[in-house]
RNA sequence: GCCUCGGUAGCUCAGCUGGUCCAGAGCGAUUGACUUGUAAUCAAUAGGUCGCGUGUUCGAAUCACGCCCGAGGCUCCA
């Protein structure tokens, strides 16, 4: 809602002709003044459709205030659509109006202007520095805020350690000692403050190793991707979606945005904690997903189900998905606003079959985020359900506990706030003590009604599946943020940084020693296959050895005379070398190649993502 | 809108109590020499209206004012 509002010596107005939104009026209200009065021009907003009531509230709140300071005891309502290019409907316009009159009317003398008329108007304006004020009205900066945040703020959490023998602590009577990071987690759970105070580590790497980088064109928290980082990410994203296939999940592709007003989706914006990119088109409001939710709910509510096909799995690796995360909290790839999400939606039978899933699913996330570099003792494990849930499911919660075997944090509500009654995340702590989830499950209990799913089940009867909601890894940037975080620890702690085998961007670099060692390197790396590259750079070698461990190359094998005149290769390990010791091995081509073969045997393969030679590439940073 | 910090070569930054050490360093790039055995070979060359504008001054990257852009924080007004 627009406001102008200025304080008069009079205003007066006559309804000449309607427009074709024209209120019908009694000839009375045609004409009308008022002396000393504050005027209110306004414009009704389309956004202020959304909570009409919340607008009427505010409205009549703003301009009482300044009635208050210019001592006005009148206040003449007049509709102005001039004043914004993004009108409501005419009877939104019209009901607002009316609001905003009947609760003025309670301390004021009001006369409203009709709606939808040409009107002739004569004003004087008293000219004294008050008597001239315009206000904007945005509920939530002109975004719907929705519901779920709203609660979010309202909810309240009950926060426990549960221990390995199934006993629930409360969380500051815990002895945190030996877990540290839960300490932390826990404390940055509690404090709910997202806000970046410093630069973390992986920031420095992501643009250092040519992965990620700010892209100054677009939105904050929206990146580009060098080749490097593109390679890393496209095999996270595809062994993700590897291992949801392999859980029996269907990959499917879904559209990026969706219509505001289609009524099943704004329920269920109001029951999700985020903020939208939202964009205009064509009259229609159209918001960016911040999930794959609504694109595979849609699609589940048009599909014939029986009871055989249950648990049914669909699977997207979302690119993007979009959250507009407060500036404050983006930094570096921990949190964006355009992000890479694997989301895998379960319909299962019943809340029996729901459970069993949600464990398989739990122990898949463990072992997915082991075979791309992390493992237990580098996250930390929250489960969050409502009382109910587990007054009915104690044992359940306690074998989550069981298969980690650690401590977890524990979040339990009274009431349900939100759509799942039990979620679980693997929340990665980094050396800010700042923390991030990665894995997560939630068991959905609302949403299967509200899309309309059914199965149909032995007896030829429809029946609303119970819904879960998987992350195996997390989103992917954030599982890259992850890695660099955990090398630049390891770095702190005299190590080595690297990532695995599979997952570097080159996996072997052949350095020879002279020119005349170029042509058996090239031989080589022909014949190895995997991401190979060399260093035909014109650099002495020591140069060039510094750059591969820059780069964490795993193997880097030097060929010099007596690689030729022997036949094998001089292989550095990175894994097995220290920052003060090269692990150096003699090996021939076929020992180097099975070994890399075990390294990266189903994972995905993908190729180098640059010119083999060194000496052909270009700079990004 | 306000406050703080920042904007100097492709990158990272120094200079900033105004004046031939104020236009610099390292890395990178180019060229040349070297043909190299495990964490930076040597040398040369090219690259900048020091964010933009206006002032002050004999003289401005440096001081003042205004503006633009970025990061962070605060906040909503005559």
């Amino acid at each position: 809602m627009q406001l102008l509002l200025i304080h008069s010596d009079y205003i007066e107005f006559e309804a000449k002709r309607p427009t074709k939104f024209a209120e019908d009026i009694e000839d009375s209200a045609k004409k009308g003044r008022l002396e000393d009065a504050l005027c209110a021009f306004i414009a009704v907003e389309k956004f202020d459709e959304d909570d009409p009531d919340a607008v009427v509230a505010e409205g009549s709140k703003q301009i009482s205030e300044v009635a208050e300071q210019v001592h006005a005891k009148k206040i003449m309502i007049y509709p102005y659509a001039h004043l914004s290019p993004n009108l409501s409907t005419p009877d939104s316009a019209v009901n607002i109006l009316k609001g905003l009159q009947e609760s003025l009317s309670k301390e004021y003398e009001v006369v409203r202007a009709p709606f939808g008329w040409y009107k002739a108007f004569s004003l004087s304006c008293k000219g004294h520095p008050l008597s001239e004020l315009s206000r904007s009205i945005k509920l939530g900066e002109g975004e719907i805020v929705s519901q779920a945040l709203k609660s979010e703020a309202k909810a309240v959490s009950y926060w426990k350690i549960m221990d390995l023998d199934g006993t629930l602590i409360n969380i500051d009577k815990f002895d945190f000692d030996g877990h540290e990071n839960l300490r932390k987690f826990g404390q940055y759970e509690m404090a709910k403050s997202r806000a970046v105070d410093a630069v973390p580590p992986h920031v420095d790497l992501m643009r250092r190793l040519e992965m990620v980088d700010y892209e100054p064109g677009s939105d904050s928290g929206n990146m580009r991707f060098y080749p490097k980082g593109r390679l890393v990410k496209s095999l996270l994203e595809n062994y993700v979606l590897d291992k949801a296939m392999d859980m029996g999940a269907m990959e499917v592709e879904t559209p990026i945005m969706y219509d505001m007003d289609h009524p099943t989706l704004k329920k269920y914006l109001d029951r999700f904690p985020a903020r939208q990119y939202q964009i205009e088109a064509e009259k229609k409001r159209l918001f960016l997903r911040f999930a794959a939710c609504f694109g595979q709910f849609l699609m589940g509510h048009d599909m014939t189900i029986s009871y055989k096909s249950l648990p049914l799995k669909m699977v997207e690796i979302t690119r993007y998905s979009f959250r507009r995360e407060q500036r404050g909290e983006l930094v570096g790839i921990r949190r964006l606003r355009a992000f890479t999400m694997p989301d895998m939606h379960t319909m299962a039978k019943d809340m029996s079959q729901a459970i069993e899933e949600f464990k398989k699913q739990y122990e898949t996330s463990i072992s997915v985020l082991n075979e791309i570099g992390l493992d237990l003792a580098d996250y930390e494990v929250a489960i969050r359900f409502t009382k109910d849930f587990f007054e009915d499911n104690r044992e359940f919660v306690h074998d989550l506990v069981a298969i980690v075997n650690k401590p977890v944090l524990i979040e339990m509500w009274d009431e349900r706030f939100f759509y799942f009654v039990l979620k679980f995340e693997f929340n990665f702590v980094d050396t800010l003590d700042k923390a991030s989830a990665l894995s997560t499950v939630q068991i959905d209990v609302e949403n299967a009604e509200r899309y309309d799913i059914t199965y149909v089940d032995e007896n030829g009867e429809r029946r609303q599946p119970i819904l879960l909601h998987c992350s195996p890894s997390g989103a992917i940037e954030r599982v890259m943020y992850a890695l660099l975080e955990k090398a630049a620890r390891e770095t702190d702690r005299g190590r080595l940084p690297m990532f695995q085998t599979w997952l570097s961007p080159t996996q072997v670099r052949i350095i020879p020693i002279a020119e005349r060692h170029q042509p058996r390197a090239f031989h080589v790396a022909q014949d190895l296959g995997f991401r190979v590259d060399v260093d035909d750079r014109d650099e002495t070698v020591g140069k060039k050895i510094r750059d591969a461990g820059r780069e964490w190359i795993p193997y880097v094998a030097v060929i010099g005379d007596d690689e030729l005149v022997s036949g094998l290769l001089t292989v550095t390990i990175r894994s097995e070398s220290t920052p003060k010791n090269a692990a150096k091995f003699k090996m021939n081509v076929d020992d180097l190649r099975k070994k890399i073969q075990t390294e990266t045997s189903g994972k995905p393969q993908r190729r180098l993502p640059l010119p083999m030679k060194l000496s052909e590439r270009a700079k990004f940073i």
